[in-house]
DNA sequence: TTCCTGTGTA
DNA sequence: TACACCGGAA
């Protein structure tokens, strides 16, 4: 692990971030499973949304695989729609869960038995699941060492001039996975967080008043209301 | 780049 | 009314 600039930048901006939020606590759910449910269903969408998609396939007695395999597609998609892209996830939820019947036997448990790599390039096969929620899979259900990138980390990360806007994802990951030390709880908290002051401060908009990362902005002033 | 879509908030 | 929301496929 290289002891640079960047190294300390990051983990200072992680630990700001803690200080500031406190532990997340992700991912919220009640099972592995429903941790892949949840990770389909927040594409592009509030988790508050997702909520309400998850309670209502909990209230039907649909969180397990067996039955979004069995149940018509377009059932299932009335189900999950507060979640919104309602019948593309319902489709992709059907994806997933043939994929974990026929390969693994159903059983997510098993799924996880091999090794990361080779796991992840099977979820990346699936239609419908891409880069970010294969390692929010892998992470978040596997706990396994692997950096979830999402908008708000690029974002976030540009901003403080810590990446380029042209970086892919890869790149992005590599950035935090060579600088940081190979540990599914830091990299599990470190995503949330950045979750988190996305959500608040790190906007659309920026909102760097009161934001926890202030002192770290290039040039030490907050950016103006135009990104 | 565009499409997919409901929901909460400014 | 507008906008963003724990993206991915074509």
């Amino acid at each position: 692990m290289p002891q640079t600039a960047t190294r300390r930048r990051l983990i200072s901006l992680y630990r700001h971030l803690f200080q500031f939020f406190g532990p997340q606590h992700w991912w919220p759910a009640r099972s592995p499973f429903e941790v892949i449910v949840g990770t389909i269903l927040t594409q592009n969408t509030a988790w508050t949304n997702v909520e309400k998609a998850i309670a209502a396939l909990r209230d039907a007695r649909l969180l397990h695989p067996a039955a979004i395999d069995t149940i018509p597609q377009e059932q299932l998609a009335r189900h999950i729609r507060p979640a919104g892209y309602y019948n593309m996830k319902a489709v992709r939820l059907k994806h997933f869960t043939h994929f974990l019947l026929t390969r693994y036997g159903g059983s997510v448990r098993r799924m996880f038995r091999g090794k990361q790599l080779e796991l992840r390039e099977e979820l990346l096969g699936i239609s419908g699941i891409g880069e970010e929620t294969a390692d929010s899979i892998l992470l978040y259900a596997g706990n396994q060492p692997i950096f979830v990138v999402d908008a708000y980390t690029r974002r976030v990360l540009e901003r403080h001039e810590l990446i380029a806007a042209k970086m892919s994802y890869g790149e992005i990951q590599r950035l935090f996975m060579t600088h940081l030390p190979t540990d599914p709880a830091l990299f599990n908290e470190y995503h949330a967080l950045l979750v988190a002051v996305g959500k608040t401060y790190c906007r659309s908009t920026p909102n760097c008043k009161d934001c926890p990362l202030q002192y770290d902005l290039p040039n030490g002033s907050p950016l103006l209301p135009r990104p």
